[in-house]
DNA sequence: CTTGACTCCGGACCCAGGTCCATACTTCAG
DNA sequence: CTGAAGTATGGACCTGGGTCCGGAGTCAAG
């Protein structure tokens, strides 16, 4: 136990083995201790560690942002890890924000639509067709 | 006048001349008149249509989509025209719950951290390391 | 006529985040 | 021991929406 192949680890992690390997290429994991033969050996840590990349992923964070808070985390730099907590917050609402504003002008055309009679008429395509601001 | 060169309807609508030609090649917009010379023409028609794409596209619309609506517009086909904007209207909805979530997560998370202290005290580090539901 | 700006074309390249492939070797169950 | 399943590698490929490149031909002003 504790002693993990890849695709042992790929499983318990709930990540492909070529996922892994890309990973460890891109160094979101240290380079994988390896057997005589080669074969790459695991343990908990590394498991924990890819169980936190697949969390901060679910969480809006990209791989280089895993990669900073992965470094932050390692040298309990708590202060900085909820500074980058917060600019990732930052930039969700701003992702909202725009979804929203598009969200907003979307229902507005197809709410006046009559969905039936002259495409003139069809408020959806006049806004899409129309002379306004280029 | 009405007879424009690529690059002056590029300036026109708002994009780059590569993006016309992109355009042109993925049967956004129809082959271009030539010139004798081979140099593309084009009228007034297709500077609405590319404009007409611009705004799909800001309204969140992929270029996929876009294809879809001009096909429907051409066809004057309203109740179909509606429904899809309906449909996008309900992609847009989607991807904005799943950024609230995230939101709603990452600031439980962000406002329970104290900013200082020991690492294990941090809640968004621990939310990113402990054990859960794999 | 010359010069600089414009346009042509096919194809390579960019971003992120992987995924797939062929070929060769290793491990494990029976 | 044998055959299936697992693993190693480097590199190609994928999605979407373009962007850039180089060499060659064209257009317009002076």
């Amino acid at each position: 136990m504790s002693s993990l192949s890849i695709g042992q680890l790929a499983k318990q992690a709930g990540v492909a083995i070529d996922t892994v390997r890309y990973y460890e290429r891109n160094a979101l994991l240290p380079p994988a201790g390896r057997l005589a033969s080669g074969y790459r050996r695991y343990g908990t840590t590394e498991l924990k560690r890819l169980r936190f990349i697949r969390r901060a992923k679910a969480l809006g964070f990209s791989l280089d942002d895993v990669r900073e808070l992965l470094a932050l985390s390692d040298e309990h730099d708590i202060a900085k890890v909820k500074r980058a907590a917060e600019r990732k917050l930052g930039d969700i609402a701003q992702r909202i924000e725009e979804l929203e504003r598009i969200r907003a002008g979307l229902n507005t055309l197809v709410a006046a639509c009559p969905g039936h009679g002259r495409a003139e008429a069809c408020p959806i395509l006049n806004a899409l067709t129309l002379e306004q601001a280029p």
